[in-house]
DNA sequence: CTACCTGCAAATTATTTGCGCCATC
DNA sequence: GATGGCGCAAATAATTTGCAGGTAG
């Protein structure tokens, strides 16, 4: 499902590989959830403490400008961050637990292309996110 | 459209209306484009200089919660605030100019009830950003 | 009257950055 | 070995909050 790699991906746009770097790229790539920056740090740190906050913040900033990673704000104030790359999917989130679950729907991207064009844009991408409760039955 | 004003909302969710929420309220009402906070402080206060930005963070914060306004984040930091009653609508962003163009699309709307179900949820709202380039032709 | 609101400034939270040292290419 | 990265702590930016005084109902 997803070929290359973050860190291939990173290779081939020049930016260097250091430990660091490594690490935050691996538990981004193992993550299936959406944490924020402070628990990239903790989940990086639980594997080698020489990462600084600061540089989880740099690398997800340089990942993002590169068009690597995605930047995520599901209204909390903090951003969240996943591998841009991937198929593309949409969020689904859990109002009453803040769970996320992740889907994909081609009828709406095709519908999203028709309305881009009908206001007379070229649609580069888009976020959808789905607000709802499970329903019990 | 919008037969109900914001301020008959507020008073029928009992919230006292003081002279700067509802100078607030008037601002927010008059505006088409998605002021931040500090946006809107500067527009209350070319008005009527009474008002402090502690209070329109604690007044847009109040509406949110009472669920008269919603919070929207342009993935640039700053909360942005609208109405949330009136006819639903989503955001066309144009990626080279920042300009935000709102549009309605029923079809939209009946997909995603369908991906929801689809998931075991019942929907209550949504969010839909689409990001875009003006074509020129 | 009394509970609630406001302004001010200080506190918090999320994120960025300057600087001297260190590591990757 | 040079260029760019790192940790630390200080700087910013957005937002929240404690307190003492003011106001709507």
């Amino acid at each position: 499902m997803n070929n290359i790699t973050i860190e291939e991906r990173c290779k081939k746009a020049g930016i260097r590989i250091t430990g660091q770097r490594k690490l935050i790229i691996e538990v981004l790539q193992k993550s299936n959830d959406h944490p924020d920056v402070e628990e990239l740090f903790k989940r990086a740190n639980a594997i080698d403490n020489k990462v600084s906050i600061a540089t989880v913040y740099r690398t997800v900033r340089l990942l993002q400008d590169t068009g690597i990673l995605s930047r995520l704000e599901f209204n909390d104030g903090k951003s969240r961050f996943e591998d841009a790359v991937r198929e593309h999917h949409d969020h689904l989130i859990d109002i009453d637990s803040g769970e996320v679950i992740e889907f994909v729907d081609n009828e709406i991207e095709k519908i999203q292309n028709k309305i881009a064009e009908r206001l007379g844009f070229d649609l580069v991408g888009h976020k959808l996110e789905l607000y709802g409760k499970r329903n019990e039955k």
